[in-house]
DNA sequence: ATTTTATTTTGTCAGTTGACAAAACTATTG
DNA sequence: CAATAGTTTTGTCAACTGACAAAATAAAAT
């Protein structure tokens, strides 16, 4: 279908038209994968015509590119917010830092799972997608958590733990009461699937 | 494409045919996720014609829900080996018999991430056949979970952790290096993927 | 007012998808 | 050997997919 039968639609400028696109992009790609998705879904649920897909956006494959990009970006400015909350007053130490890190990134993940959908469908095969998403994006998110993580070692907390350990923790235990709510839900009690209290057993698992 | 050019083949027992298509439906879902799996493409991969799908196993979704419970089966079996092993010598205390049943989940997990990917597809919406997941093969599955654990707290081991948590780390953590491998190889470095050291820090996890 | 540019809408294309019917063939049974 | 049942192979179907060309319209520039 198409966003109306009547009334031709007033030209909007294409910054607005992408950004809807690409909300209605992520909620699909998450839902289905990438190869299940379809553009004209998509085109729908952003209440355009497909053929604006290609005009705004590109191919299916600049699209998802395009997608992940702003999804991570969104994530980027959540994460720093913390720090820039405190430019005037620093974090006590190293491992405050982290989880104030961690506490967002659960709660972000609460209210946007899409990402967190779309990585875990996308790291299990090896394509020219899946080397986007770690050279563009993951690859530096870990590379900075390696720097703090050394901080906290140096301040003798974070136990037996490496930065690939904890990093593994944000990504696949952070989300998963989120990212898989459906089955999470029934099966551990809405309780359990607070942002909040899910951040705290993270934090505690983290940080001892 | 067909299994062969020439040759017909000599007639199968339904059972081997269905065994072979099991194998290759569980990759392509696992890979390209319920919608963007094709038929097609998982008959080559069983070198089987598209049209014995419907003769020896029904619609897709007949296909998809066959073999989630081959995969379950598969790991039902790895996973009660510990018990039977030690008909004889029972466990010494139930949390040594929880360590048993997740360092052989994780070993499980690094030979077939497939089920662990196609439930982390599945899991994040609600369809009938998340249902079926759920019903079927999860709820049972961490009922009995829950009864060991009483016994681990009983013990006064595994620290704050609930039931609940236990199973999210076997669901979520477990399985992270083996069903997103690609990504996570040229991330932590291959050592990081080992199936015993990820299981030994599960089990560190776990169990304190 | 006219031209140019940007965006929306309609229409079409070849390729793929899941499902199944019918035919060809093999194996088993009587 | 004849008949029957089980399995494989070929062929077909409507529906959907991603991509794009062309036309229609709106807004901006001249």
């Amino acid at each position: 279908m198409a966003p109306s039968k009547q009334a031709r639609k007033s030209h909007q400028s294409s910054e607005l038209v992408v950004e809807d696109i690409l909300k209605a992009a992520a909620i699909e790609f998450a839902a289905h994968g990438f190869e299940g998705a379809s553009t004209r879904t998509i085109a729908d649920r952003a209440g355009v015509f497909q053929a604006q897909l290609s005009y705004h956006v590109g191919t299916k494959d600049d699209l998802w590119r395009q997608t992940i990009d702003w999804l991570f970006r969104r994530l980027r400015q959540e994460l720093e917010k913390g720090f820039a909350d405190r430019m005037d007053e620093p974090f006590a130490d190293a491992a405050e830092a982290v989880a104030d890190i961690i506490r967002r990134h659960v709660k972000h993940t609460a209210r946007h799972p899409e990402l967190s959908r779309i990585m875990a469908a996308e790291a299990g095969m090896s394509t020219e997608r899946t080397k986007y998403l770690l050279n563009m994006h993951v690859k530096p998110t870990l590379a900075a958590l390696r720097l703090v993580w050394m901080d906290v070692h140096a301040q003798g907390r974070g136990k037996g733990l490496e930065a690939e350990d904890v990093f593994m923790l944000m990504i696949g235990l952070a989300p998963l009461p989120f990212a898989q709510a459906p089955l999470m839900k029934s099966l551990v009690g809405k309780a359990r699937c607070q942002a909040d209290a899910h951040a705290e057993v993270l934090v505690k698992l983290v940080l001892g």
